[in-house]
DNA sequence: TATTGTTATACTCTATAACTATA
DNA sequence: TATAGTTATAGAGTATAACAATA
């Protein structure tokens, strides 16, 4: 999403659940919920979700050249470029030449960027506690659990699904996609 | 959604997860996945997500008028008309004329369309049984109604409007603690 | 010739605004 | 004047393709 979030965003009704209070539904529901706030903490760094996994990337040390992190996060390398510009823009990553092969540009956090990610860590920790919320600590620790396990077991199944895209496409109204 | 989803073969990386194994990370992959397989199963109707909700509400004859629909669904009121469009233009909705207020057009399901509705209903509690095919049933139990309170939560925070302003205030920065 | 990164172009989606017809 | 619906225009975002430098 990178912009700020045009205003469209496409939700689901009142009473008219498309899924019922099936599984769907909930899942769709506590997700967005999620998502909506970590794209508030994560919004202000530059190509959003997106620039928040680079950053996460660079900041420890295993970006590695723009076409390979752009590989690994499921980004055009066309989009990794304007998306690196924005954030050595603002001085969170450096590319640096890479003596090896001079075609490649090496992406480091700039001391800047590991702050504002650090920042941005413990809010999404906030987001998270102000989700789970409405349930017991113990019920809490049973969801994270499940949830977890049934990641684990779906992750092995279809490792198409990165990780950042979790947090991230959060964001994206297409990738909410229902 | 909206586009089949670019490209992205992306291997997650193991041990570089932005958010650890934490909530976020587990509650994206599994919204993906559930994501990708209801994708598979409503891609097919015009309009996607949006066309199965329209499609929903007419089905159930709690449609109304375009407008009212479209408010209620969150959809811009200009695309509601290119959705009906499409939807009528394959024979799953008809525009009828509203003897009351000739301007309104009510929104009903045509047979087609209820049967295609049918088809997918039954395929999205086939894609849902996959997902938590990797635990018991009574853990998919547990999980199902722990997801449900903490939506039927995350929803109650903002009655008056749809679930898209129950997650921005979920998002907000006071909410947030900041 | 293949690959990294950049730039230019086209396409999709959506919102904004202007328009018609009813009220 | 206000509202329901349609149509036209413009913008953001992204992918495709053409390009330059290096291997």
């Amino acid at each position: 999403m990178a912009a700020p979030e045009p205003h469209g965003d496409t939700r689901a009704p009142e009473g008219t659940s498309p899924l019922g209070d099936d599984l769907g539904f909930a899942l769709g529901v506590v997700f967005r919920a999620y998502a909506k706030g970590a794209q508030a903490v994560i919004g202000k760094i530059p190509g959003g979700p997106r620039g928040y996994q680079i950053l996460t990337a660079a900041a420890s040390d295993e970006a590695g050249s723009q076409s390979s992190l752009a590989q690994r996060l499921g980004i055009d390398r066309t989009v990794m470029t304007y998306l690196l510009d924005d954030l050595e823009r603002q001085d969170l990553v450096r590319r640096e030449p890479d003596p090896a092969d001079r075609r490649n540009r090496h992406i480091v956090a700039t001391p800047r960027g590991r702050e504002q990610l650090c920042d941005a860590e413990k809010q999404l920790r906030l987001v998270e506690d102000h989700i789970l919320g409405g349930i017991s600590a113990e019920d809490a620790g049973t969801l994270r659990d499940l949830l977890r396990r049934l990641a684990e077991r779906l992750h092995g199944l279809d490792p198409t699904g990165n990780l950042c895209s979790a947090a991230a496409e959060a964001a994206s109204p297409a990738a909410i996609g229902l």
